[in-house]
DNA sequence: CATTCATCTGAAGAACATCTGAAGATATTG
DNA sequence: CAATATCTTCAGATGTTCTTCAGATGAATG
């Protein structure tokens, strides 16, 4: 599941490309709209994405300033997705450190693969998609976990919260955002039922429970 | 210095996207070209280079089959470079792999700064700005803190002042300003609280504690 | 130089976040 | 439908962080 942020001000068009993200093939991509620049800003900087696309004109704060700011703390992939076609301002996207730059109009199943295809680049996913971490190495194809040459069965949950903190490495991930990626969207669950999963996780992975971290006020990391 | 293979049959194409490629800023890129399908399968095949550029519509083997056969072994970046502007084409493009599809005509710098975010991306090159001052960093992609080499751990509070200090370099932050930025605004917190988290936060930086200044009546700035 | 105001410091307990164990609820499987 | 596995809830234990306070130190002012 990937986390997409739309910033983009035409209701139609945002309707229309959260609802065929969200739609085409279920459960993959996971789609977090604003309006305007300032509410973009803020989301983008408060919550981990997996890629951000950017309207240009916007209300509030322009599309290239966000790219600005966010650049400065951040690699996320970044699209624009403009009606502004100039080669100026193309080129302008490109040096603000976008990774790509999708005229308007486009067909949405476009851009629904240039997003793919970027996310999966930006995570190095195109051909190996098994993550490790010294002897403990997860394999998202068949869902195999292995922790000192030794298969452990983990639970739907465990899982997924080793697969999150697996997918950052070395990242604080917040308890909202694991709640967000694991459980889905206001799912209104209990916050501290991520504690017990928590501990169940470092549990079933023995020495390699110690890698999950847990860093008071802002939530949990994987790190060697 | 990155390494480029373009196949396109058309001369003119060709002789242009090399020379500017090569010639834009002297030395960052070396393009190897080939006329047809077979020669860019083969060169594909046999060098390693750091992105392909692959015309569709080829003598030979048409980018598409050479893509697809990369693909097999290989998760070289790879731009289709095409007059082909069907929908259908374009998504047989990405589905076959390619990380972008660039319709001609096309502005040879919009080509150049494609090219460039895709290598940088595929390297995990795009880099994060990272707040830095002497030995003493600050990475808010994953929340570490470095000082004279040594991870820091900070608390909430002590790497929320850090942060807001770095943010503006020399600049100085009066109590106030702080207090809404780390605490919130109208948290009506007593404003001496301040005092003490400044100096836990200088005694955890060891050395670099210095770099926090106080300025009396008007605040805190962090300065070499 | 004395006075006033601002900041620093150390210590202590309040407040808070996370952990843990156990038990009940829910889902899955045979 | 029973048996089992998994998930969630809860409440007390634990450990950390935050705040408060009061006296010490240092800077500015007239």
């Amino acid at each position: 599941m990937y986390r997409i942020l739309l910033v983009e001000d035409d209701q139609d068009i945002r309707e229309l490309i959260c609802s065929y993200f969200t739609r085409k093939e279920q459960g993959v991509f996971e789609v977090d709209a604003a309006a305007d620049g300032q509410k973009g800003w803020e989301k983008a900087y408060e919550n981990h994405y997996d890629l951000l696309l950017l309207d240009v004109m916007l209300p509030g704060q322009d599309g290239f300033s966000i790219c600005r700011e966010i650049r400065k703390s951040s690699d996320v992939p970044i699209m624009f997705i403009t009606a502004r076609a100039s080669e100026r301002d193309i080129l302008n996207g490109y040096a603000l450190g976008c990774d790509d730059y999708v005229v308007k109009p486009f067909p949405l199943p476009v851009l629904y693969q240039k997003a793919n295809a970027l996310i999966k680049r930006s995570k190095g996913l195109v051909r190996s998609k098994i993550f490790t971490m010294g002897s403990l190495s997860l394999n998202p194809n068949n869902g195999m976990v292995v922790s000192d040459e030794q298969e452990v069965k983990l639970t739907a949950r465990e899982y997924g919260i080793l697969k999150v903190l697996l997918e950052n490495k070395g990242r604080v991930i917040s308890r909202e955002q694991l709640l967000d990626m694991v459980w889905g969207y206001n799912s209104g669950t209990d916050e501290r039922v991520l504690d017990t999963h928590i501990r169940n996780l470092r549990k079933a992975l023995g020495t390699n429970g110690k890698l999950i971290r847990t860093v008071i006020r802002r939530g949990y990391k994987i790190e060697e």
